[in-house]
RNA sequence: GCCCGGAUAGCUCAGUUGGUAGAGCAGGGGAUUGAAAAUCCCCGUGUCGGUGGUUCGAUUCCGCCUCCGGGCA
């Protein structure tokens, strides 16, 4: 967490952060914004990375995209997948880009990994090997999984206690990166520091008139941003806009989507984009393994358990300005408080 | 009208050979380093339908009542 290598006299360009539960009405906000800041929008969403997954992520529709164009969705074929780390690299490179045209990066999403591996940085590990975990599955099948965290203990003994040895993706992913790298992860974890993003903002150096107002203060990510979090006071007013907008789905061909992709013949249930909630339990019930109303219910219920794991890592975290209503105008405020959004040349 | 089942956690149900009860799901809290809309961890007191009786003690046994299934008329 050392500031080393930052130069003083050098202001770091503005970027926002627009976070919250799934159905808090971000994107609505987002795209209110743009239409008051000169601001331009990265979508921080795993999901709606996919192309022909539009209605079951909620993606913004064909008008709302000329309107607001969004970066980073529709990158991804389904049967491909995508981790946090390509998006760090990819939402860097569209900040850059963002910035130099004079325009701030207004980050909107929901998936909270994604935020914080852009704000903090990733260490420097291997991405997945396919063959290899296939490898490691098949030991899981012959010897148990108990066993591979028994093996996990002997060669590192951090990540073995950091790991529950029920959670297998993780304990997949230590041993991975044990085996690609010889060494423990838990040690590439702790030599992680400032990465070299300095070349990624090199020739905008023209910000000069904000303030820190709640500015991050890790230097992982060349930015001030200013950080807000946007749901409802109370959870049952999430949980209502929840079934509320799933029955939306469904009305507007959310089944019809599936069967589409289903009808591919190349996407399997296993994949994370057929992982993604709904799309799962669209492909239980497709499949014939449930009836219509239970896979309405755990679609619901699935969104809601997403919307909770999402408030637990915005709980937590630091700098952020908690906004309840989806009024960009508060926004807007926030940000000339702070000295920020006055001096912009409007070059819409 | 009669007979047989049910009635226990928000839902579906298990259980107590009589000593006031526990699973799954839902819900809540937490973790989170290349799958993250993923994956995983922790959290279960509820007039055991109502009411009388037997009993030291009843959610459990017996009677009656109410409601819900199913069957016979």
């Amino acid at each position: 967490m050392s500031d080393t290598e930052r130069q003083p006299g050098h202001a770091l360009p503005p970027a926002i952060f627009l976070m919250g539960p799934t159905a808090s009405g971000k994107t609505d906000m987002a795209i209110a914004l743009c239409d008051m800041l000169p601001c331009d929008i990265i979508s921080v969403d795993s999901a709606m990375i996919y192309r022909g997954m539009d209605i079951g992520t909620a993606k913004p529709d064909a008008e709302e995209l000329a309107r607001a164009p969004h970066r980073l969705i529709d990158i991804c074929d389904p049967a491909e997948s995508y981790s946090a780390a390509d998006f760090r690299r990819d939402a860097l490179a569209e900040m850059a880009d963002i910035t130099r045209r004079g325009r701030i990066p207004l980050l909107v999403g929901g998936t909270m990994m994604y935020f914080k591996a852009l704000l903090h940085g990733m260490s420097d590990l291997p991405s997945a090997n396919p063959e290899l975990r296939a490898r490691i599955e098949q030991e899981a099948a012959e010897h148990g999984w108990e066993y591979l965290h028994r093996e996990l203990t002997s060669l590192d003994p951090v990540a073995a206690g950091l790991i529950h040895p029920n959670n297998r993706q993780r304990l997949m992913r230590a041993l991975e990166v044990i085996r690609l790298t010889g060494r423990p992860i838990s040690e590439i974890w702790q030599a992680q520091s400032g990465t070299s993003e300095q070349e990624v903002v090199s020739g905008i150096e023209d910000y000069t008139y904000f303030t820190r107002w709640q500015a991050d203060e890790t230097p992982s990510l060349p930015y001030t941003v200013f950080q807000f979090a946007l749901a409802p006071a109370e959870r049952s007013e999430l949980h209502q806009r929840i079934g509320l907008r799933f029955q939306a789905m469904l009305k507007a061909g959310f089944l019809d989507e599936v069967r589409a992709l289903m009808k591919r013949g190349d996407l399997s249930p296993d994949m994370p984009s057929m992982r993604c909630v709904g799309y799962r339990q669209a492909w239980d019930y497709l499949t014939g393994s449930c009836d219509y109303q239970t896979f309405v219910d755990k679609g619901v219920a699935a969104t809601r358990q997403l919307a909770k794991r999402q408030l637990t890592w915005l709980r937590k975290w630091p700098n952020v300005h908690w906004l309840n209503a989806g009024d960009p105008q508060v926004v807007v405020n926030a940000l000339k408080k702070s000295g920020l959004g006055t001096t912009f040349k409007s070059e819409k």
